[in-house]
DNA sequence: TTTCAATACCTTGCAACACAAAGTACCAAA
DNA sequence: TTTGGTACTTTGTGTTGCAAGGTATTGAAA
C-alpha cells in the first residue's frame, strides 16, 4: 500500500525539517513558497500549514530574520534570513545528524 | 549550553525510533528494559515513558507480538518479537532512511 | 468597474508522540 | 515483614505535523 510507505516516511522526517530549513537557509534568503518547492524538490514535502509555524517558531527562537520585499507579481514576500544564532545551530545540527547516521547505521550492521 | 545540544538529539530522534526497535528486534527477542540498554549503548537515549507506549503500539499494529518468561529475579518479562509484517516494515524503513541520508547530503551538498 | 485567478501569508483544530513523574506488581534476601 | 531491585504501566503536559479554511495583494479579463 502507498499509504503506510508514505507513513514511513512523514515519520522519519519529523525532527529534520528545523535541519534542512535551516540548511537551505545557509544559502540564500527565500520566502515560504520558494521553501516549499525546494523541499519538495529534495524530497522532503512539507505542506503549508507546517512550514509556517515552525518559520516563525525559529524566527521566535533568533534563529532566523526576516524583511519583505515586493513581488514582481503578488502581495509582498517576507524573505528569512539565517542568523549568527542560526548558523550555530546548523552547526550543531549537522554534528546530531552525523552522529545519528552512525549510530544507525551500527545498528543495521 | 548542554541543553540546546539534547534538544537538538532529542528532536532528530523522534520519527527513527520505532526504526531501531523494529532493527533491534529483527535479529533477537529482547525485553523492554534490555530495549533500553540496547539503545543508550547506541546512543539513543530513550526513557520508560517513551518505550513502553511504543512497543504497545506496534504490536497493535501487528509489527511485534510478545511472549511472557520468567525471570531468574523479579518478575516476569514480557519479549517481543518481530513479525512477517514488522519485516516487512523494517524492509520499508530501511529504505525510506536510505532515501532520507540521500535527501539531506544533497540538501547539505 | 467588477470579477477572477494567481500568489502569498496566517490561523485553527486535531491527532500523534516524547517525556517526566508517579504508580503497580513481583520476587528474594535480610 | 520490610527492603531493594526489577519490570511493566499510566497520566499529564508540551510540542509538533497536518488538513482545512481564512485573509490580503496584484494584474488581467470580462
Amino acid at each position: 500500500m502507498e499509504s503506510t510507505n508514505d507513513n514511513v516516511r512523514s515519520q522519519m522526517r519529523k525532527g529534520v525539517l528545523e535541519y534542512c530549513i535551516l540548511s537551505i537557509l545557509s544559502r540564500k534568503e527565500a520566502y515560504a513558497s520558494s521553501l516549499l518547492e525546494e523541499l519538495k524538490a529534495a524530497n522532503m514535502l512539507v505542506v503549508e500549514g507546517t512550514l509556517y509555524p515552525l518559520l516563525i517558531r525559529q524566527k521566535n527562537q533568533g534563529l532566523l530574520s526576516y524583511r519583505w520585499e515586493e513581488s514582481p507579481q503578488g502581495p509582498p514576500r517576507k524573505y528569512y534570513v539565517i542568523t549568527e544564532k542560526g548558523r550555530g545551530q546548523l552547526a550543531e545540527m549537522d554534528a546530531a545528524w552525523q552522529e545519528m547516521v552512525e549510530s544507525i547505521q551500527a545498528l543495521r550492521h
